[in-house]
DNA sequence: GCGCTTTCAGAAAGCGTTTTCACAAAAGTA
DNA sequence: TACTTTTGTGAAAACGCTTTCTGAAAGCGC
């Protein structure tokens, strides 16, 4: 056990090199060039003292923190362990530290992330404060917006994915393939964005084949399992007609596809049953769902990038929108060659830009 | 648009309030009783202001950061969100930040978190570095380990998830309910600790049961559907005879029923098939999978109330092994009330006790 | 060799808090 | 009333870096 006592500074580290501080200081941040033999006698000092530069000295000192803050209100999901990762790889790639801060039940006294201990903010949650938000943008703080329009028109970048694309050709899908004319829409919850999107691509896929939209045919899943489930159950019960459905989202296509069961109706024979996420287990349903993938991952790896361009000083694109892709299973009416389980996939572009995004919705929803 | 140009520090509070920058600070930490209407002076200016002390200054000067890091080597698995979920709130609760780390692949030159960033540290990665591990255990910085036993016995506080116990209710429910005695053990990853633990709970309970341990019973499935598709295929051709699997996780279940379906087995009738975790889509599976669900999220939360005892200068638990529950469904050969998808659950104690924990397992596995 | 521009390095002034120290005022005590 | 404690407060010294500012040494053209 050496002396452990007083934790090490640069001061240290430059006494045991035969420089001053400032020096250590420049070897340390390669801001100003230093005599080679000096920069290693530095180094070699550091490595002897196992020196490691106290944080919090240099973002005091420099006014940067290096970290930037994710501020989310809910952790869970399907599509959130590749949302992160895709964020964490970006901000490592970036040099950023990641700080993390859910506002689910907000406590008594939390401080909230901000400039005081972040460079910049990535932000995914639906119930955001607005008046923290417009200080932030009003001192020009750097923020990007995950799977949500910014509120009052504020010009704040935003990152999504191709709803709207993904459902149309989904409901493409069906109508084209499978001959379906009276298809069931289940609404996400209230005010939810996606939901909002994939209605749109909804109708104007159906418009687009000249079938009359029918205002009944659309109620909401809630993007919930169970809440789908007696949403199908009070159609079928209501004597409503209809050969297809379109969930949402996978959560309410299992709901809606238990409801079908149990009043003994085919799928996809009698009615076709299509979700939206691909979340992972989706393809062992019987049948297995057809749904819409979105690149999340990359979704987070493109927000930290976009927010460094901001950080840096640089523009941002206002909005970035993911390419979905259409996966085929069974449950649209499709026959899989079941020998080992193959998926068809179709995507909305080329596999060869990946990281490809481009403006296409208007920008008006808040 | 008010003045915005320098940002506003305790001095222009203290100026605004007519008091001393100490009281300021006095005031914004409650550490030193102030006069009432002073303080109000204070509190009122920092409103009016909209003061926000600046986070480095204060870590810089009270050697505090008030943050907890999370290092873990991979994010993904459906037991990931669920745990950052307890591991967020457990840091919310304490009133600690909370910055994330990955290894996956080291860059080149990424600071660790540590002593300088963090105040504490959760360790959740299979790759961890030793050397590392042993500065920070000697500075006696504050650690807990998350499903792994400290590395040359050093005495850092773990918490993990009552494996043995788990898979030991299985193998007894298999071979008490259901009488099969020739059950096969799907292993996880060569040095995976879980993976351990589970094979001993197995092999625990085929002793106390007086059946002979049957080595060409157990096999690596690999915590991987594939993996475990190939390793029962292999079983299978070599005719080797067993009437359950238990698969180590759930994953390799399903690549073990997989097998048996293609190879024409009934499940459970022929084989009776259980696995590890309940993810949640396993229920789905038809047959619906028997497993063993543990509280993941509890995990996160006693974790990080562990570490906070540590980083307060007290003492932490040793080893704390959450409590797992046997989750029965169909795969095993249950027959459920098919009425509303009911679920019965078995747990190892009662429900009373949310974060009672035991030492149970010797600590040496290493 | 002589002025000129570069390059490199040190002294010292911050960065915005907390905390120690010292002390005046208020409150007990006898 | 005089004499000790307590309580509340401000001045000023850290905290450990970065970053000017300044000057010495080194390189350059002629």
């Amino acid at each position: 056990m050496t002396s452990k006592n007083r934790p090490l500074t640069i001061a240290d580290v430059a006494r045991h090199a035969g420089v001053s501080i400032a020096t250590v200081s420049r070897v340390l941040n390669g801001t100003t060039p230093v005599h080679a033999a000096k920069a290693d006698r530095v180094r070699l000092a550091m490595d002897e003292l196992q020196f490691v530069p106290r944080h919090a000295a240099r973002v005091l000192a420099s006014r940067r923190t290096n970290t930037i803050g994710l501020v989310l209100s809910e952790i869970s999901g399907a599509f959130f362990p590749p949302m992160l990762k895709g964020i964490e790889a970006g901000a490592h790639e970036a040099g950023y530290d990641l700080l993390i801060h859910s506002t689910q039940k907000e406590g008594p006294s939390r401080r909230p992330l901000g400039e005081h201990n972040t460079d910049g903010l990535l932000i995914f949650t639906d119930s955001l404060d607005h008046r923290e938000l417009h200080r932030l943008y009003n001192m020009n703080f750097p923020m990007v917006l995950l799977h949500q329009t910014p509120p009052d028109s504020l010009n704040i970048p935003v990152i999504a994915i191709e709803n709207k694309d993904g459902a149309a050709m989904l409901v493409n899908h069906l109508i084209e393939k499978h001959d379906r004319r009276r298809i069931v829409f289940l609404r996400g919850p209230e005010g939810h964005e996606d939901s909002v999107w994939r209605e749109r691509g909804y109708r104007e896929a159906i418009e687009a084949h000249n079938i009359n939209f029918n205002p009944h045919l659309i109620t909401s899943g809630g993007f919930d399992e169970d809440e789908a489930f007696v949403a199908i159950q009070q159609m079928l019960s209501d004597g409503l007609e209809f050969d297809a459905i379109f969930a949402g989202d996978d959560d309410s296509a299992i709901g809606a596809m238990r409801a079908l069961k149990m009043a003994g109706r085919s799928i996809p024979g009698e009615v076709a049953v299509v979700g939206f996420d691909d979340v992972p287990f989706v393809r062992y349903l019987s049948p297995a769902l057809t749904t819409v993938r979105a690149p999340i991952e990359e979704v987070g790896r493109e927000a930290v990038r976009q927010l460094a361009r901001l950080m840096n000083g640089n523009q941002a694109q206002a909005l970035t929108l993911m390419r979905t892709e259409l996966v085929i299973r069974e449950s649209c009416g499709c026959q899989l060659s079941l020998s080992k389980n193959e998926e068809f996939l179709t995507s909305t572009g080329g596999e060869d830009q990946p990281a490809a995004s481009f403006v296409s919705e208007s920008k008006s929803t808040a």
